[in-house]
DNA sequence: ATCTGATGCTTTGATATCAAATGATTCCAG
DNA sequence: CTGGAATCATTTGATATCAAAGCATCAGAT
């Protein structure tokens, strides 16, 4: 939030685009969680439904690894869509390690109705860009992401990294 | 993270850029927030010191406002920049309900030595774009952003706007 | 067969954050 | 001047999150 930072040029036009980045996306994401809430889901609630609807099931480890999310998180996230009834735990018997995570009808329902109504929202909310300015922006964001390594866990363990960048 | 999402072109555009936005606002503020938490800083307390710094002394309800965090929020942050002598409270005489934040002397030679280098980062993630890119980057946020109105409290209490967008 | 290291999940302790309730102070209307 | 509304800060209770430690399980080496 640097208003008046004096510093060359370069350094301001860095900083006012992270800046507007890092505004935009924040208080776009918090108008965002305010409707998920409003569902009584969280927002790392509706991300593991949401990737369990489009994905299929999988395990928390995957689960943690899309969502960027650390595993004692996703356990924690996990326990309470299955208090709720919305996700159910399935131990492998392969290899006993591993849970598959499922949604349940109830939990299917619940996100086959949330989702649509969150992608109208995102809908709504691009539309202040035009159509070419949203696919700039998508650009922008893909080459500034990419350079700098992904997720927190996965700089730490840097392993199979098969180009994971979902689309 | 709708990977394997089925719908309008128009939908999907919209969410693709959704997706990539938050994807690399969220990472490079993870990025961003490892370094600062290096120096023994939370991000909040960052911002705090940064704002006192470019933008001088102020209350704690105006610091909540420019960091957009909660009363609450800021009280806990002030507490803990206190408690390491970073900043001080300073009861007003006119009006004793509020308290102005200074920096101390101690917290000036911290902030003043890990803004330059907090700045020179996001210099470096920033410069995966071309300058032309960073001011697109720029505009594309910055008309997103304003669309929607900014801040959580702001929504609720709309008052005094005098245009307050950062630069 | 068993030991060692790797992997997946859970638990625990810490911090950040918010919302709501509370307390202190000021402002204003009558 | 006094009572009620507004404002600023703090406290409290809740949730989300992470990191680190712990437990169970598996895989590979000897």
């Amino acid at each position: 939030m640097p208003t008046h930072f004096e510093g060359s040029a370069e350094t301001k036009r860095a900083l006012s685009a992270f800046i507007n980045l890092a505004r935009a996306t924040n208080s776009l994401q918090a108008r965002l969680s305010v409707q998920l809430e409003g569902q009584g889901l969280t927002v790392g609630q509706f991300g593991v439904l949401e990737a369990l609807l489009h994905l299929g099931p999988m395990t928390q480890c995957v689960l943690g690894e899309k969502l960027l999310r650390s595993g004692g998180n996703i356990t924690l996230v996990i326990d309470n869509l299955e208090k709720h009834g919305l996700v159910r735990r399935e131990r492998q018997t392969e290899d006993r390690r591993t849970i598959v995570i499922h949604l349940t009808p109830k939990g299917m329902r619940l996100i086959k109705r949330v989702f649509p109504a969150h992608a109208k929202m995102i809908l709504k909310e691009m539309s202040q860009l035009e159509p070419k300015e949203q696919e700039d922006l998508r650009r922008l964001c893909r080459k500034l992401g990419t350079g700098g390594r992904a997720s927190l866990e996965a700089t730490k363990k840097e392993k199979k990294h098969d180009s994971n960048q979902t689309e």
